[in-house]
DNA sequence: TTGAAAGCGCTAACAG
DNA sequence: CTGTTAGCGCTTTCAA
């Protein structure tokens, strides 16, 4: 049985043990100007042999934590592994560690949340779709450097990241026009804000789905159930879409989850897909791409937009002045089984 | 637009306002001994009108930081989403915050996680399905009061909340037998390290195989595909078990996610699922609920645990001298539609 | 280039 | 019951 270390090596022992100051071991640390080659060979020949590892808790006093917090509104929703990847992917090489802050629906968990993570002196924060009000984002971005994933700005606070929902429900409905389609259902998630109406990710996909539409002529065929962005608002919203009497023969939901909902919809309708039904998603989560679904989705790259959130929150720590960048990407259409074009009968 | 505040607000500001000391605002903050309720409420009522949050960094340095750390292998596993639910509920009115460090795969990035949760001196770790040497958990476990969530055990130094993987695997044997099946197949995740084929879940799935086909005399049917604890791991394992001339009329896949691959590779076979070839899991993700895989599969209430570990671990930071505990729950299987009897023609 | 010394915001002895 | 005081481990002036 190893004796439990009774004491945590600090600055002080690394300083003692190199014989030299701890203000040349802290610059040692920080890869600071002003210590010579050879100090530095010296502490980090200490550090090693000692096994010192710097307390996070002590630095955030004074300096950085070298931690980045990322808060992200759903463990579930797989799409956020992929951008999760892209930030831990491109923060590999730095000395910052990501931690997540789990599970905040609503307003107010979400502000809970953020609270926490600033109080834990965290260098940088990455909101990945975050529901707050706009003045809330701005003032947490003043007090931190701040990424947002997801929803669309301009902010003059904060760096935004976010995937070109219009671009994506257009590739979509071209897509399934292009199938001979022309009665396409739209799934939203509800949405009242106004803010938010135009910044968040499932309403621009809405508005995208009707410039499409329009842009089609197909105005008069513009069809929307609201519910939310979940697999039972897709059921819901599916099984509302196939009541109607001029039944869509294609569907296009706001999000993968939400195109299960409307399969299985569909499924218990008695409708074959795609045979009877076009079903297409958005998100190409690792869901649509599994086998037997083989769901037609659009695919937002999260990895890229987690890489890019991170080089630029990196970047906005360093220069807390620099102005705010809005990246924008661009998404692809990955068609998969659950679209085709329609069956004669259907015509 | 409003002022950037130029300056947190301290403790000092506090003590100032409430005209009191920082000691006594430290008191109230703590619900420590040796206030009076008159300069409760005066506190109080300072820390609301100037707003005021404790730096988490400042308190850890001396006491506690309230942030409890959880390590999770696998963010795409929904199962993990489960237990970090029974966390947070269970957490819900304490003064503790969850911070998630993301996907660590492998010893080595297992162990860089750790040790980043330690420097920032959180109060508690959760280890989710650590795969570190034991001597390593322990040493964690003592330097930082720790909970494992899904290795068995014991330890002396560490809670332990599992489930009784062989009980899960006797109900599917059993279930299986029950139908009338007697060619049962394994798909297992491989492991040689014989601390870990003691401790891991997946070890004990398959020795709980093993087990429950000897119950029932069938120790001649055993047939054990060794691959991963993935999908593709499932496709490959089921692969190789329906090309044996011997071919099994069914498997019982070591996770949910193996057993999609099993699915996967059972259509591509031509077989139809239950007609030809039964299918169950193990974990009751929300991918085996859903509705068009309806995947029979063992349900370890996720949710339990995680309550279960949070409750441990809260225990274990207010007296780390109690005598470890080792929680075991019992799983229960949800039969589905990937599971029936045999056909005529298969008995 | 180097190091002494003064905090960062909080908690915990200890005195009153 | 209340306040004074000395740090926790680190970074950062500022002199040398």
């Amino acid at each position: 049985m190893e004796k439990p270390s009774p004491r945590r090596i600090t600055i002080v022992d690394v300083a003692r043990h190199a014989q030299v100051s701890t203000t040349a071991v802290s610059k040692v640390l920080r890869n600071a100007y002003g210590a010579s080659p050879g100090m530095r060979a010296k502490v980090r020949q200490s550090i090693a042999e000692l096994g010192y590892r710097p307390s996070a808790a002590a630095r955030g006093l004074r300096g950085q934590t070298y931690t980045i917090g990322v808060m992200l509104p759903d463990l579930r929703n797989l799409f956020f592994a992929d951008i999760l990847d892209g930030i831990t992917d491109q923060l590999g090489g730095t000395d910052y560690q990501v931690l997540l802050a789990p599970g905040c629906n609503g307003e107010k968990a979400e502000s809970r949340v953020i609270e926490a993570m600033i109080d834990r002196s965290m260098d940088g924060l990455v909101l990945i779709a975050p529901v707050s009000a706009k003045s809330r984002l701005n003032s947490v971005a003043r007090e931190v450097p701040t990424v947002v994933v997801g929803r669309h700005g301009p902010s003059a606070t904060y760096d935004i990241v976010a995937d070109d929902d219009v671009a994506g429900a257009f590739l979509v409905v071209d897509h399934l026009v292009g199938l001979g389609h022309r009665r396409i259902a739209h799934i939203e998630h509800h949405e009242t804000d106004p803010v938010r109406l135009r910044e968040m990710p499932n309403a621009q996909r809405a508005q995208g789905y009707r410039d499409a539409m329009a842009a089609h002529g197909l105005e008069d065929q513009i069809d929307i159930a609201s519910t939310t962005y979940t697999q039972e608002g897709g059921y819901l919203g599916a099984k509302e879409l196939l009541a109607r009497p001029n039944r869509p023969t294609a569907i296009f939901a706001g999000a993968d989850v939400v195109a299960l909902g409307a399969l299985e919809a569909s499924a218990e309708a008695g409708l074959s897909v795609p045979g009877d039904i076009s079903v297409a998603g958005y998100d190409n989560s690792a869901l649509a791409a599994f086998g037997p679904i083989s769901l037609t989705s659009v695919d937002q790259d999260g990895r890229e937009m987690g890489a890019n959130a991170a080089r630029l929150l990196v970047e906005r720590i360093t220069d807390r002045e620099r102005r705010t960048a809005q990246v924008k990407l661009s998404p692809t259409l990955v068609v998969r089984r659950t679209t085709s074009g329609l069956s004669s009968s259907e015509q």
